[in-house]
This record gives structure tokens, sequence and C-alpha cells, in this order.
DNA sequence: CTCAAAAATGAGTCCGAAATCATAGCATAA
DNA sequence: TTATGCTATGATTTCGGACTCATTTTTGAG
């Protein structure tokens, strides 16, 4: 599996901050869409880091979308989300210090390092707005 | 992470089985790629159950290949490693039977499906042949 | 025919990441 | 100033990947 809950989550959570004109809440957002508040709190404060959404703070605050969706890109979305890149195999993250480098030569990282480009050229090329 | 270490150790004994004109058993395959016997031999039955590898029993037995390498798609060895289909989300295994149904019909699964469409047909249409 | 090599099977452990829960402060618009 | 909601942090639970062990079954070799 490339991606966990925590992408659904913020997938679902910009597709109702979108619909919005007003600011939502972690709350009630969490209400709406049946998913834990602390955690979907913890994602979409990560999504405000990245310049994704909006932070309001404050009586009658809550988030709204920091960009057009035609700017953001889901592979954007998803680092936020989950924290770091989404990844084809483990190895590929740190291919200068592969650990089947004791037993010689890598034999698939070449493959890897292709599939791996391939996915993140689709991410990048992958707009929010092409999806919602 | 879309792949487990399963599938490296899976491409990993394929190139090794390949290069060799004897059978080779699941001991020495895990001595000299420096993998856990017990979980290799796993692997290596996954892959002969799916047609992509011969198992020799007996004295001088082992694993050989059971197809030519450009008839073998990365997505079966994938499938025969992993136990199951490479999946970008858990919701996409099953969108027959959405845990989102609950919450009304699932934004991002148009997006999911074609997203993993796209990834299903790189790993179907890319041969061993193109990766060792 | 017997025996040993090697595959096949299945149950069970260990560990770390994902997911969830909890909560005490901080910032701000009304 | 006060209600509202964000910030930060950490504990807890859950779960699946990674791996181990013990046993059975098969079959070629002597």
């Amino acid at each position: 599996m490339l991606l966990t809950r925590a992408s659904e989550y913020a997938l679902l959570s910009l597709d109702t901050i979108r619909q919005s004109d007003k600011p939502i809440g972690a709350e009630q957002l969490a209400n709406e869409l049946n998913i834990p508040k602390s955690f979907l709190a913890k994602i979409l404060q990560s999504l405000a880091k990245e310049g994704i959404l909006e932070s309001r703070k404050g009586a009658h605050g809550g988030f709204v979308m920091a960009k057009d969706i035609h700017e953001i890109a889901v592979r954007s979305i998803i680092m936020a989300a989950e924290g770091k890149a989404p990844a084809v195999f483990d190895c590929t993250s740190y291919m200068h210090n592969c650990p089947n480098g004791a037993i010689g030569s890598c034999a698939i990282s070449p493959f890897l390092a292709n599939f791996q480009t391939r996915i993140d050229d689709f991410l990048n090329g992958l707009m929010l707005s092409d999806i919602l």
C-alpha cells in the first residue's frame, strides 16, 4: 500500500473545505467525515504548514484553502499528510546507503529508480483540480 | 511504501536463479543473498505456485525458472511475493464495499481508480527481462 | 529399498509504524 | 476578557510486516 489513511483523510478534508465559503474547524470536520478529531487535527496542521491550507485562529476560526486547487499538486498533499515522500521501496530512499550493498551492487535499484520516477512525475503533474 | 521486502527478495532471487544452470536450493540462496532462510522459502514457494519458478524436490533439487524472463510480468512477481495485488490505497481493493460509504459516496475513489490503473498498467507491461 | 536431501506447511513470536486518544497551553476574533 | 479553536506533545492501542521454529512430505540417489 502506497498511501496510508492520513492521505485519504487529507483528500477528503480538502474536498470538504473547498466547498465551504466559511472556515471549517477541525472538530466540525472530524464529525462530518467521521474521523478521529486529534488525528485529523495533526493532518490539517501539516497541510497548513505546507501552505495548502490557511488556518484562522480565534472565534469562528478554522481552515480555508490557501491556494487555488489548480495550483496544488497531489504529491504535495501526500508529502504533508504522510510527513515524507511516497516511496516504492524503502531502499530507494537511501540509495547512497543501500543495505544490500553488503552483498554486492543492488540488482534492482535501476528498475526501482525508474519506477519511482514515474510515480513521482505522475503525482507531481496531477493537480487537486484533476481529481475533485 | 508500495512494495515490502518480500518483493525485493523475490526480484533478487529470480536474478540469481536465472543465471544458474542448476537448480538452487532455498538454503543456498538465503546464504548467498544474506536473507533469512525460512522467510525466503515462503516467497519461493509462492513464486512456484504462480508458475514463475519450478520446484524440484529431493536430493540435488531446488528452484529453476519455469518461464522465459520475457514472459514474466513484474506485477505477477509482486502478487506472488506479497500475496496480494499492489494497492495504492486499501480502499481501492474493495471499492464495492467502501467503508467510506457510510459517510456518503467516496469523493476520492475516481481518482484512486485512475491512479491505481496507471500503476497496474505499468507493472503489467513491465517484463522481468526489462529490469535485469 | 532405504535414506537423506530438500521442498512444503503451518503455527507462532517480535517489533515498529500507523492510528487513535488525551490534554494542557496558546492565540485571536468577537 | 472570553469563548473558540489552533499548537504541541506524548501515551496507548492496534496491526501488519519480518522473521523463526518445528514438522511433514516428496523424491532422487546409493
